[in-house]
DNA sequence: TACATTCAGGAAAACCTTTTCGGATTCTTT
DNA sequence: AAAGAATCCGAAAAGGTTTTCCTGAATGTA
């Protein structure tokens, strides 16, 4: 077996036991050795040492794991791939791992509770150590119920609130957008926003009313215009918006590719951003953000944030000192040039 | 420890051995029975059946991996996870494995090489059976030299031409945009495009003007117009272009992102698009493309075919049968309104 | 010199599963 | 009824690592 592994003449995957037999001496030896346990006389251990680099050793991290009971792995189970904000969580995940030992195992769900499922079972046979379920959406979604494992909810929280869920706080975003706006001087402010199913815009224009009442200001219209979530919509719902209410000089658009409709519609209408009128995002996506004239002022969900709590937060629960329930993460207004 | 595990009543982990003592067979019977193999009796695999569901037994990859010498896992390195050309890829990869039993270990190198050896020693130690390494260019970058699993590259190949690469045609792409264009008439075409040292670049304007020499057009201005990749520079570029060369009736843009500022120049230009000037972009990014006014015509770079095909690939070489090489994978015109 | 103490290293068990091989039971056949 | 065949099941080893416990040697003390 040994002879067919040979490849440039060097075992391709050196065990321990050639290690030690490198070394001339026991296993258990070149173990401590390795691993900086005591007992192991310091002439021996560089020998061992040297032997290991000369045959480019790796120890197998699934022995060791079938050891210890601990797999250095946490499982990423999201909603949707392509959704760009599953991306920013992944990488505050990623990282926060990254830096320690832990590897991350990512499944991709497709929104598709069955393959969850299946993944769900690949990933505990896999002995991971903990699970990061992404949301596509910050809606709510069922709780997986009790697995093995602990489980982190981020961005689409359990509807348990035995689970451990995550989310950023848009009500407190809609407000401090709707306040950011107000001590720009604008009292006359619309909404413009995505589906209505989504709790996200609905979350927003919660925080936004409130702040707006505190002011002893009415939304424009009287309430939130619902759409979707493009710049179509943010095109026709402005230039309706203009026309019946050009006492208009802020608005709030449910997220950065409403506003960019927002703005174009503007600047073929002739208003001035931000003099006529302020124009603000949320989501701060930056291509859109950037690419913006005048460049766009948004509303940044710190996903990357929350993806690294998120992290942190599972690593609490692996070790027993966790508090189940919904922490609701802050995000941060980015000025720009339309406020 | 058994009692320490106790959880809701049932064992937490529950192992082979407990499934057997249920059944009230061997570990060796047990294992045969829920792996399908013959020599045991239809009661008795009923019997085993029943209590592994009973006490929702997941066999444990580690121990079957560690015994056969194959994980079912595979490593995915990628250059930078926000870049927007990772993510249909690893889309891809993912569904490919995700059909089988594989399952994807992620790791994001954030185009730093320390990092990416660093995370290679981890991928090297849960003993992965191969790799896959995407770039976030399509500019090649140095072999990961002689590892002790196969290794494809994606999107940015390696330079050692006994590595197995794959890229995306841009060549092939570039020509395919230009001849759409000539197909719709134009005769005065320009090339606004990205950074220079960009591959893609590079590649694209071979391509467009290789064909553009057939049909015996030059491009306006003699030669490509290179700058950043953002919408920035397709506004400045298109202005600047339209000054000099009001005979231009057809714009090749670099990716989408310069294609929308193409358009939004000529629109406060007051030039139509299709009609006086026809615009096309590279990369088909749905965003950009569904947003602009009129729809953006694009050329996609089919990367979760790519990924899949990767993912392909890889198990070739697992298995053995691969043949080496950099490997061109065709792009495709998305014709909308535009052109 | 006899004894206690320290230190270095090794043998073996444990983690969990699969597979091989041999033993035991039942059924068929003469 | 005895021999042979057909089934079914279990014991044990393997895979790579860590840890516990033990042995043996060397040093220090009386």
């Amino acid at each position: 077996m040994t002879e067919l592994q040979e490849r440039g003449g060097r075992v391709k995957n050196p065990t321990l036991r050639d290690v030690a037999r490198l070394a001339d001496v026991s296993v258990a030896t070149a173990s401590k050795a390795l691993n900086g346990r005591n007992h192991v006389h310091p002439e021996t251990r560089t020998r061992v040492l040297e032997a290991a680099r000369l045959l480019s050793f790796t120890p197998n991290t699934l022995a060791q794991g079938l050891l210890a009971g601990q797999t250095g792995t946490v499982g990423l189970i999201t909603g949707d791939l392509d959704g760009r904000f599953s991306i920013p969580i992944l990488m505050g995940a990623e990282d926060a791992f990254g830096t320690g030992k832990m590897s991350v195992f990512l499944c991709d769900a497709r929104g598709d509770s069955i393959r969850e499922q299946y993944h769900l079972q690949a990933l505990l046979g896999r002995r991971v150590d903990g699970l990061i379920v992404v949301g596509s959406t910050t809606n709510s979604r069922p709780s997986l119920g009790d697995l093995p494992v602990p489980v982190v909810y981020a961005y689409g929280p359990s509807t348990d609130p035995n689970d451990i869920s995550l989310v950023p706080d848009n009500v407190q975003a809609g407000a401090d957008a709707a306040r950011h706006l107000v001590s720009r001087g604008r009292r006359h402010i619309a909404h413009i926003t995505g589906d209505v199913d989504y709790a996200a815009a609905q979350d927003r224009t919660r925080g936004i009313t409130s702040v707006l009442d505190d002011a002893g200001i009415e939304l424009v219209g009287g309430e939130a215009r619902y759409g979707t979530w493009s710049e179509e919509w943010g095109r026709t719902a402005t230039a309706r918006l203009l026309e019946e209410h050009p006492e208009t000089d802020g608005i709030l658009c449910g997220n950065d590719q409403i506003a960019r409709g927002a703005l174009d519609t503007l600047r073929d209408a002739g208003w001035d951003v931000p003099t006529r009128v302020a124009v603000m995002g949320f989501d701060n996506w930056e291509v859109f953000t950037s690419g913006a004239r005048p460049h766009l002022s948004s509303v940044d969900m710190n996903l990357e944030v929350l993806g690294r709590t998120a992290a942190r937060r599972l690593f609490e629960a692996i070790e027993g000192t966790a508090t189940p329930g919904t922490e609701e993460l802050p995000c941060r207004v980015v000025v720009r040039e339309t406020t």
